[in-house]
DNA sequence: TATTGTTATACTCTATAACTATA
DNA sequence: TATAGTTATAGAGTATAACAATA
């Protein structure tokens, strides 16, 4: 038995809860996942930004907050961050919104970020057949919904 | 459209992600016991320390710790917070280890901690037939052990 | 009036290092 | 030498309130 799992006369009264479940599953996708993208020096919520700005150029940093669930007041250190590394530069649509765009040196990040958030997910989908894989993602996305 | 949806031109290419939906999906149901939690005074990981000590009388906080993977240092202001309410009290085993125990205040909020969080669950449950909660479930208790 | 970007701030959660008493 | 409990602390992540400039 691994020095960290828990003795084994403690069952655990939560098994069977989704909540739980749900929380310790993705505690340990995110766990995984900052581990992979260690290597291009992104956090999870960077590497997120980036794809969102590649896949709707010219979008806003409020945009991204709506689409991420990020209140606009914690946007600003995050698109400030990527803009002092040069991965994203701002120009102004109108005097108070700025449309966001990949740098050269971002696209190739967000390219290297995709291909570490690939295998991560792989590695994970791997666990499952594609349907049981498919049924979890729209299980996942009613559940977000519902809230 | 309400007010706070992303604007419909962007579209997400986070979709198809098991670890980024897994995350929002958590993130909606912790919100939402937190608020089915909020009428006992307790928060997720208070009521869930409760249930373990409910489940297994005289553990020890780093049995706990250990199997809600909550470093030991964690534990200790989450354990005197439980204790100060007269909820739990300690006796000890030998000179480090110290039981774990409800009392009659603790068994009781446990009992309505466990009424709220299963009502909670099954307003989630109720959105899939029992197959497909079953097969999530065990989909992440398969990710939680692949990490 | 509502929205964008911003500052300041606070609270929770999580992580590490170090210490003591004990096994 | 390893473990239980503890202290202190630091870093994320997340939340609210308020403000200026603009729509």
């Amino acid at each position: 038995m691994a020095k960290n799992d828990p003795p084994a006369e403690l069952q655990d009264p939560l098994d069977d809860l989704l909540g739980y479940q749900l929380r310790r599953a993705s505690s340990v996708m995110m766990a995984d996942l900052a581990n992979s993208l260690r290597e291009t020096g992104l956090r999870p919520v960077e590497a997120s930004i980036l794809l969102v700005i590649e896949s709707s150029p010219g979008c806003t940093q409020s945009d991204i907050g709506r689409l991420l669930a990020i209140k606009r007041a914690n946007m600003v250190p995050l698109i400030a961050g990527l803009a002092r590394r040069d991965l994203i530069y701002r120009a102004p649509v109108d005097g108070r919104s700025q449309a966001l765009f990949l740098s050269p040196a971002g696209e190739a990040l967000a390219c290297d970020a995709r291909r570490a958030i690939d295998t991560h997910e792989q590695g994970f989908r791997s666990l499952f057949d594609e349907t049981i894989a498919s049924q979890l993602l729209d299980a996942l996305r009613q559940i977000r919904t519902h809230g």
